[in-house]
RNA sequence: GGGUGUGUAGCUCAGGUGGUUAGAGCGUACGCCUGAUAAGCGUAAGGUCGGAGGUUCGAGUCCUCCCACACCCA
């Protein structure tokens, strides 16, 4: 099996303990749910946050503000993605030289947690509404708390560091006093006014229901095509091409609809000018027919066809098309115009509006609108000044004064079908204003409670204007919100990803007003009286001071307590003239106000230099933090904003419950640890969506293996290093001055790649450094002159400074990602009661270790190297040769400066071999060759001499010396 | 239905302004070592670059359409 020359002597010497083998207590296996709970408990007895603080104090601020969750529930995987990269950002920063503080947050009003004390009054068998306000809202904040303590623990578990003894809570007395002085400052800049707003509207329990309250069901309804004639043509129109005298006035414009019961509440009706639209008429119809020959329509050219059969039209032509700028033109009359018995009702104009939400998929092209009705109407109500119609009840029925249709109703108490449609219909046909009708069955939206249908209808709500010109002396970006918004977006935030800017200024160049009242209880209220004569907002700060000191002292409850409203107003107001608003914030004023007592009010930088959320935040948090900061501060509360998308499982499918693919993070920790889902976080490009399941897991687990061997063996490595055995870079072989300058290399990237957030790239350059240059390179070769070279050696002590160097920089430039793990890997190397990787601050490189004419010679040898592997591999497989210290490889070398370059390094060492010959003789007919390394050739010849029993290199002066079977190196080492 | 994105080996990701046989790591298979050993080293297999058209001498990279998935909205 053996040659002679490499079989040791059965006799031969153990020198086995004369070497310097790797000396470590740090354990191969991690162990880590069990271990990390006691770093944990390491890092609190030690006050790590408090340190850190104290620490920094000095440096330069850095501002993560936390985007608050909702204190309902266990963490979902969404959560902990969240906190590990804002973790990451803090951590970072902090070791980057900033002073990183992070307090956290928690959402704590809300419709969810209302629900579920409503939940528990229901089922003692109480009535909700019987309960004082108080009383409610006592349980909703203790049922908050009792959520933020969960939390908090899971949060924590997850390595998540931050000010856990104080994080912020919306419900925080301090906090809501500010969200309601943030509000008054919305009541006196004069933005905030009374409107009317279409919701979802329940009949039968006669209240609003919010979206999550929505359900829906299948439902038949009826349909109608409804004329529209045009009374008023403009100019415009007689200066087009096609223009014929009369032709349009005489046509008749037609809608389709599901609700005939909002005909009579009809304002508009809206066009797309991005389709195309033509003139038809009758030319076969029956006598007896709706629509009859010799009338005109206009219609979408691509729905002519279907309205046609659907009004039973034989035949019909096409007379010409229509331009959007005539359709601009038109006004029609209300098709109850004149109805007997109407009472003038409905003689008013209704205008042909432009709108994109138009779609030539169903229907004419043209949509009834009506603003008291439905949201696309609500906002083409708000942009061209439609008046609100009041002509629905809150039990669904027409206000009785209304003519015709007086107190009949779009449903009944149970919730079916009522009288309107048919009454609405009936008048319809009589006026002559019905092309054609029909039944459809759709989805339709439902109460989850009752299952009754839903309308929508108008109800008066609060609002904040954000168009209108604020003077509020912040008018350096924009006098408006809106416009100040845009300006934060386009010119003063950063966005990570990209694509999230553009995102965000689309929601915000076409949002509505923003409705910030709800009929809730469980918040902070709108803290305003109103005038009960003129309607109009009382504006004192005298007053506004009262509410916010009480608020500071007891909360928001301070409203709704006995006495409240003489207690406010004071002396200067009779409280008989003055209605005090009971209606709740909009939970989203809460979360947008956070920056203003999370920041403003506790020392932080304002404005923030980021916030840090989930890309549907765009509508959420970051939206509402930006109208209410450009409201009272005059722009955006953050520097930069960056998103992240969602977690699916391993096939790219959405987790839920029913699919059985959830990837609970406790059941993370618990089977592989905290640092397991964080390595996951480093490697996942979290802008993006990304996949987590058990085999992503496993794979996580797997690398870290990898790292934490590759730590091991560094810390085997430096068993006993003394500052005094360091080498002089300039001393040091160019082995280590390679490694010295990928060093270099790397803390530029790595300190590019948190700067910009870009954890991946920080993690996978570090990642392919430590297993591609270490592990099978470095660490490879230099094993023999760590395990066998004398203490003193230059080669070795050379090592041991690189290796030093090498453990500063990676357990640091680690630690924000795998904080437990570096931190164990610090401490087995410096333990000390105060000791703490994460105390410490990404080393200085030294600007002399970049060498790249060194790294360029490096590329060059590790391109030879890898053909002598080749070479040794083939006699590996021949069964020539095991370990390749039994090969000393004949390098044939064509270029002249390659083969200079080989010939003056050490390529038996690169190569682990015993020898080495680099040559410019012509490489023999089958000798290796790798087509990507031309010109190199090896013969992967045997070593001769005999194997020293001490490093087991094949030399030929093994046993000449006075160490029995050693070689020169190991006689001297034993001397 | 609309808006915003994404889609490259089993998995995680690279692939400025279009240009030789599309790369890396992990995993897998096979082999070596047995002085990092429930570790370490090496070699190999593995890709219709979501699909279909188009522009071009030439497209993973540009254009159009389609498909799938996700988020937000309706």
């Amino acid at each position: 099996m053996s040659s002679d020359v490499s079989a040791p002597d059965a006799a031969a010497p153990d020198y086995k303990n004369t070497l310097f083998l790797p000396q470590t207590d740090f354990p191969m296996r991690a162990g880590l749910p069990k271990r990390e709970p006691e770093w944990l408990a390491r890092w609190e007895a030690m006050g790590l946050y408090r340190r850190l603080r104290e620490t920094a104090a000095d440096r330069p601020k850095f501002e993560l503000h936390d985007g608050p969750p909702y204190a309902n529930g266990h963490l979902h995987i969404g959560h902990a993605l969240n906190k590990i990269l804002k973790d990451f950002v803090v951590r970072s920063r902090q070791m980057l030289g900033h002073d990183s503080r992070y307090v956290p947050g928690w959402d704590c009003h809300g419709l969810p947690i209302e629900w579920k004390i409503e939940e528990q009054f229901r089922a003692r068998g109480q009535d909700k509404d019987a309960v004082p306000v108080n009383e409610l809202r006592a349980q909703c904040r203790a049922f908050a708390a009792e959520w933020v303590d969960v939390q908090r623990e899971e949060f924590k578990r997850l390595g998540i560091g931050g000010d856990w003894e104080n994080p912020y809570l919306t419900m925080d007395f301090a906090a809501e006093a500010t969200i309601a002085s943030e509000f008054m400052a919305f009541v006196m800049n004069g933005s905030l006014y009374k409107g009317s707003k279409p919701v979802m509207w329940s009949p039968v329990e006669q209240t609003a229901l919010a979206e999550a309250e929505v359900e829906y069901h299948e439902r038949q309804s009826p349909t109608i095509w409804v004329r529209f004639r045009p009374v008023t043509l403009s100019v415009d129109q007689r200066t087009s091409p096609d223009w014929r005298p009369g032709d349009l006035a005489g046509a008749d414009v037609v809608i389709w609809t599901t609700t005939p019961w909002t005909i009579p509440q009809n304002r508009a009706v809206c066009f797309n000018p991005g389709l195309s639209y033509g003139l038809y008429g009758v030319t076969e119809a029956a006598e007896d027919n709706w629509a009859r020959t010799g009338e005109t329509f206009l219609l979408a050219d691509k729905l002519a066809a279907d309205v046609f059969a659907q009004a039973r039209v034989g035949g019909y032509e096409r007379l010409r098309g229509v331009a959007a700028t005539e359709l601009e033109a038109l006004v029609c009359a209300h098709p109850l115009r004149g109805v007997e018995g109407g009472a003038g009702e409905w003689d008013y104009d209704v205008p042909l509006l432009p709108g994109d939400h138009v779609t030539d998929e169903a229907g004419t092209g043209f949509v009834h609108t009506a603003p008291s009705h439905g949201l696309d109407d609500y906002e083409i109500g708000q942009r061209f000044k439609l008046e609100m119609t009041h002509n629905v009840g809150p039990d669904g029925a027409f206000r009785a004064d209304l003519p015709l249709f007086g107190g009949l109703g779009v449903l009944d108490a149970k919730g079916k079908e009522g009288k309107a449609n048919a009454a609405v219909i009936e008048k319809l046909q009589e006026a002559g204003a019905l092309m054609a009708r029909g039944r459809l069955k759709h989805s339709y939206p439902h109460s989850w409670r009752s299952k009754a249908p839903l309308i929508y209808r108008n109800t008066p709500q609060w609002f904040i204007a954000i168009d209108r010109p604020l003077d509020d002396g912040h008018g350096e970006h924009g006098a408006t919100i809106r416009e100040r918004a845009l300006k934060s977006i386009n010119e003063l935030v950063a966005f990570t990803p990209p694509a999230g800017q553009n995102r965000l200024r689309a929601m915000i160049a076409q949002r509505p007003d923003w409705v910030v009242s709800r009929q809730r209880a469980w918040g902070v209220p709108l803290t305003c009286f109103v005038n009960r004569e003129t309607g109009e907002l009382l504006r004192d700060p005298e007053v506004n001071a009262r509410v916010a000191a009480a608020f500071r002292e007891e909360g928001a409850d301070a409203w709704f307590a006995e006495g409240a409203k003489a207690r406010f107003l004071g002396n200067a107001y009779d409280p008989e003239a003055w209605d005090q608003v009971r209606d709740i914030l909009d939970v989203w004023f809460d979360s947008g106000s956070t920056h203003a007592f999370a920041l403003r009010d506790r020392g932080g930088q304002w404005p923030a230099d980021v916030y840090l959320e989930g890309s549907d935040q765009h509508r959420g948090w970051f939206h509402s933090s930006l109208l209410q900061g450009c409201g009272t501060r005059g722009r955006a509360p953050y520097k930069a904003v960056v998103t992240h998308g969602f977690t699916l499982d391993q096939n790219g499918e959405k987790m839920s419950k029913s699919k059985g693919n959830v990837v609970a993070p406790e059941k993370v920790v618990q089977e592989y640890g905290a640092d397991i889902l964080r390595l996951w976080v480093a490697t996942a490009d979290y802008t993006d969506d990304q996949r987590l399941g058990p085999d992503i897991l496993k794979a996580a687990a797997d690398g870290y293996r990898r790292l934490r061997n590759g730590f091991r063996y560094m810390l085997g490595a430096l068993d006993g290093f003394d500052a005094a055995e360091r080498v002089a870079t300039a001393e040091m072989p160019e082995l280590e001055r390679w490694v010295l300058h990928r060093l270099a290399e790397l803390d530029a990237e790595v300190r590019a790649a948190y700067g910009a957030y870009a954890f991946q790239r920080a993690y996978a350059a570090l990642f392919n450094f430590v297993t591609g240059d270490l592990s099978a390179f470095y660490f490879d070769v230099r094993k023999d002159a760590l395990y066998c070279d004398a203490p003193d050696s230059l080669r070795r002590r050379a090592c041991r400074t690189v290796m030093d160097a090498l453990f500063a920089r990676l357990t640091t430039w680690f630690a924000p990602m795998l904080v437990f793990t570096m931190e164990e890997v610090w401490l087995s190397r410096f333990p000390g009661e105060d000791a703490s990787v994460h105390l410490e601050t990404f080393p200085e490189t030294p600007a002399d270790w970049r060498d790249d004419a060194l790294a360029a010679r490096m590329a060059q040898l590790r391109r030879v190297r890898r053909v002598g592997l080749g070479a040794l591999e083939v006699e590996r497989r021949e069964k020539r040769i095991g370990a390749a210290l039994e090969a000393a490889p004949v390098i044939h070398v064509a270029d002249a400066a390659l083969r200079e370059t080989a010939a003056s390094a050490d390529m038996a060492e690169l190569l682990i071999a015993s020898g080495a010959t680099v040559t410019d003789a012509p490489a023999p007919a089958g000798a290796f060759t790798l087509p990507e390394v031309p010109g190199v050739a090896v013969v992967a010849a045997l070593a001769e001499g005999a194997k020293c029993a001490r490093c087991w290199r094949v030399l030929r002066d093994v046993g000449r010396h006075a160490h029995p079977e050693t070689c020169e190196r190991c006689d001297a080492a034993l001397a």
